[in-house]
DNA sequence: ATTAGGG
DNA sequence: CCCTAAT
């Protein structure tokens, strides 16, 4: 399972403001099966997750041909969320713009904007075939990309790259997956998602994981970081219904649905969650446990001597909204 | 079947 | 978000 240096050395260690994500294990690297051990841990408290704009950034093979499979599929590596500052004094150069789209769920897990090359390839000297899988023709994906300098931030960062070796996925090529501010919730999920697709006893610290993930400042210290779309495929239909590791829905609650519950909740009191359901969000994937979930941690976010506020700021009346709904129950008390 | 609370 | 005791 473990292998060389994925040990816990931490082996590639983050920036400030880097995040890497582990995905599954290489495929063409031994244990095709088994999950990638890999451990998460919290780096550095220089992003907030809930606030920053995600930019998902693909580090892989050299050459563009290998983009369309990157995405398409072939041999996804590594994914690595970094601030937009970051981005920016770290001028990365290789950038690639594109959208998110799921090739094995409807709410997606890779996306991908190049069509994916259906030959093969020689990879870290082992032969692949790409998925015969193209992407779709999303037309509106631009692929975007500035090559040039890219290779000196990519030194600068690795100090040399002395110790330990290579990793595939710092072969330098480095795509950013440029999200909107609305795709990216989308961005978010992508990773969270592929986090919740790690079978349990695949990662060594689950606790630290979902500890590092609330917090939302992770850096990745592992290897191995390929993923094929089909062994993700795999590893989530073993999973489903056999409360294997994931869970059920990974959808961020966006503001709109927050302040439309707090709304709610404003107009029909707190409780009754069933029918608020049903007359609030009947259509959405929010069940009525959610919903009281949901509430109580607005209430604790919002309320009194509540440490640092780590939702996204809501505006001004929807807090007042939360807070007097929260003083309103403390007198039934 | 729902809800309240703890995890 | 999950789990479970209590309703």
């Amino acid at each position: 399972m473990e292998t060389g240096a994925s040990s816990g050395t931490g082996s590639f260690p983050a920036e400030d403001g880097e995040i890497w994500v582990p995905v599954l294990s290489d495929p063409l690297d031994g244990g095709s099966n088994s999950p990638t051990q890999a451990e998460i841990e919290v780096y550095s408290a220089y992003l907030d997750y809930d606030a920053m704009d995600f930019q998902a950034v693909l580090e892989g093979p050299q050459d563009e041909h290998d983009i369309g499979k990157l995405f398409g599929g072939a041999m996804f590596t590594s994914c690595c969320a970094r601030s937009p500052t970051y981005i920016k004094e770290a001028n990365l150069t290789h950038e690639i713009e594109c959208e998110l789209y799921s090739p094995t769920s409807d709410h997606g897990m890779i996306q991908t904007l190049a069509p994916a090359s259906p030959e093969t390839k020689e990879i870290r000297g082992r032969r692949i075939s790409a998925p015969a899988t193209a992407l779709p023709e999303k037309e509106e994906a631009p692929v975007t990309m500035a090559l040039g300098g890219g290779g000196e931030e990519d030194k600068k960062r690795k100090g040399g790259g002395k110790g330990h070796p290579l990793p595939c996925h710092r072969r330098s090529m480095r795509l950013a997956l440029a999200a909107t501010p609305l795709e990216m919730g989308a961005c978010a999920t992508f990773i969270v998602d592929l986090l919740d697709y790690m079978p349990k006893s695949g990662w060594r610290h689950r606790s630290r994981v979902r500890s590092a993930r609330k917090r939302g400042i992770w850096s990745l210290n592992t290897e191995q970081t390929f993923l094929l779309p089909n062994h993700l495929g795999d590893m989530s239909s073993t999973c489903k219904g056999k409360k294997c590791g994931h869970r059920k829905n990974n959808d961020h609650w966006t503001y709109e649905e927050m302040k439309k519950l707090v709304d709610a909740l404003y107009i029909s009191g707190v409780g009754n969650w069933t029918k608020l359901k049903h007359e609030n969000f009947s259509t959405s994937v929010r069940t009525a446990m959610n919903l009281k979930d949901k509430w109580r941690n607005l209430k604790k976010a919002y309320t009194g001597n509540a440490k640092k506020k780590i939702l996204p700021t809501l505006d001004k009346a929807c807090v007042e909204k939360i807070q007097k709904l929260a003083s309103k129950m403390k007198l039934h008390l």
